[in-house]
DNA sequence: ATTTATAATGAAAGTGTTTTCAACCTAAGG
DNA sequence: CCTTAGGTTGAAAACACTTTCATTATAAAT
């Protein structure tokens, strides 16, 4: 392989075509005060000699990176895969770059992930994580750094935000559920589930407080395996109750012990996840779920970001509705 | 909020400590040649006045940005999101950033990904996306851009390539069952799969050829969905066969397909996912499946680059071993 | 042909670091 | 007390661009 390039410079370009570095300059960066003829001979050698400019370069130079750190627990869980797909379609779209930053659900990952963001030189940053907290965001936002918040009760002047109402509608699906079933509702609570979970359970125990019923809660690992296992042993003693889950796999964890208890899904026991990804159709009986287009989610929040990039917000707080999508694993 | 920072240079720091500009910078960087005591003065107006060196800057002068280009073809899929997983948390250890490059499965969205990560100035890349070719990558590599590539047969001096043993050990899968089994089987041909689901596919038909035996193909689209409809109409008259199909999702579809068609699995079909997610053992059956961990391929891709950059190459290739892994939805 | 307005160009400074090389200081050795 | 070697420091160039402002070229108007 002999046709190693060392990179060219802007400089080279200039020299090359008999004009200034300024011209050049000009040329790439569509400036119409060039003439024709120039831009032309400009272009030609930029052809030639094969010149791409520096991103880095032009990034010390205008303070613009045209990269966007995305923040996150972790790039393993599907819906946050789902949000990403549509972030990378949006940002592709305007020219972005993301940079993925991600915080393990460890408050300590958390603090790094503040100062490996403020010194990363991002021009924004989208975050979905529980794990940064007040404190932590209004810090980057002293670093003047453009934010769009997901779902994360941050106050704050300078930020965008979107949110989910998942907290209102389970209140609808279970005052609905109180007008229809009977089952006790059960809720899972997971160790280190983050707030918007905490929100939802609360959501949860108020409705039945306030409609001065009975419920249950259980608490749970978050791993498919652990819950099938726990729900086996529990199914020994409780033969009857509606669960609401965090996500499809532990919900389809729920099920199939149900099942293999010799349990009959939904007549004796039914099943809720509360964040429903395409899983909800392929498990069986399919599941009853939260719909939320979570793509659209990750679009709409480089949208919002790269609006305020270049200061055109329209929204400053967006709430994304769900809709309760009755299936298989619920009567109603 | 009055507390917005300005970013502080080094030059404020040198000026605020009485020192010159590479005292600083030699205090940043852990240079042994400062005397403990000036050290400990640059420190202390470090931690004063706030001072984060710009990553920009540095990357600038030192031509490291610790910044790794991923290049997939999606980040929804969720065997992605598995390696992704791996690769953020060894990238964190090693203290690089991940930045994503998605192709979209379109080769014109390769060629600017190729364009962008050459002008993104990352310190290297890791590429698992079949719509790069040898051409793409050389490119790549002609700019002296250190390369891991997973799953891609390209040939290359200078790169660094995981491959998996899937076509090994579909034939041998293959060839057990022809021993114990009598059921015709059956290929899922995806649309713009990619070449890795298409050496599978030759691979295939080749221990068929070799045996003598006839197969069938059938030619479907990546979507849950209409998989399972082209499947309840392929039940009507199709009663019994194998089936492998390349992802946990499509082999879903084929086995509730088969079920909703009366038709018993596996006693009748038989079904086998070719790259196993968490998801085979939340699918009822349970499936059939090829074991990689996606994780450890992530994280040695990471591994390995990172040694590239260091120059402390231990293994030029790796192969992962797969494991086929029984469970319900095959007899054997 | 001369002036004037305007468009095109270039010189140079700025962006925030690192790094080389020369200068300086200090303590050890004679 | 002087020399020397070695460790500390700083000045300045380098990294690859953008941008401002002054200058020059061009076209229009007189």
């Amino acid at each position: 392989m002999n046709n190693m390039k060392d990179r060219v410079t802007i400089y080279e370009v200039a020299i090359s075509s008999g004009v200034s570095l300024a011209t050049v300059s000009r040329v790439i960066n569509n400036n119409p005060n060039v003439t024709e003829k120039t831009r032309k001979k400009v272009e030609d050698t930029i052809a030639r000699l094969g010149y791409k400019p520096s991103r880095l370069a032009q990034a010390l130079a205008t303070n613009k990176t045209t990269n966007i750190g995305i923040v996150i627990p972790s790039a393993n869980y599907v819906y946050i895969a789902n949000m990403l797909n549509g972030m990378t379609d949006e940002a592709k779209l305007r020219g972005y770059q993301l940079t993925l930053f991600v915080t393990n659900k460890s408050k300590e990952d958390a603090l790094q992930v503040v100062e490996k963001v403020i010194t990363s030189h991002v021009d924004g940053a989208i975050i979905f994580d529980d794990e940064l907290d007040n404190e932590d965001i209004n810090k980057l936002a002293s670093y003047k750094i453009p934010l769009v918040v997901i779902n994360n009760q941050v106050k704050g002047d300078k930020l965008l935000s979107i949110n989910f109402d998942y907290e209102k509608k389970i209140k609808d699906v279970i005052q609905q559920y109180f007008k229809k079933g009977n089952k006790k509702m059960y809720f899972l609570h997971l160790h280190h589930s983050g707030r918007l979970l905490e929100r939802i359970e609360k959501s949860f125990i108020d409705a039945h407080i306030k409609a001065g019923k009975n419920y249950g809660v259980f608490s749970i690992e978050d791993s498919y395996r652990q819950t099938y296992a726990d729900f086996m042993e529990i199914f020994k003693s409780t033969k009857s109750g509606y669960f609401l889950a965090y996500r499809d796999s532990l919900a389809a964890a729920v099920i199939n012990a149900a099942i293999d208890s010799g349990l009959r899904v939904p007549q004796d026991i039914e099943v809720l996840s509360i964040i429903g990804t395409k899983y909800v159709s392929i498990i069986r009986p399919q599941l009853s779920s939260l719909h939320l287009d979570l793509k659209e989610v990750g679009s709409k929040a480089v949208m919002m970001l790269s609006g305020l990039l270049t200061e055109e917000v329209k929204e400053k707080n967006v709430e994304f509705e769900s809709t309760f999508v009755k299936r298989a694993s619920t009567l109603f």
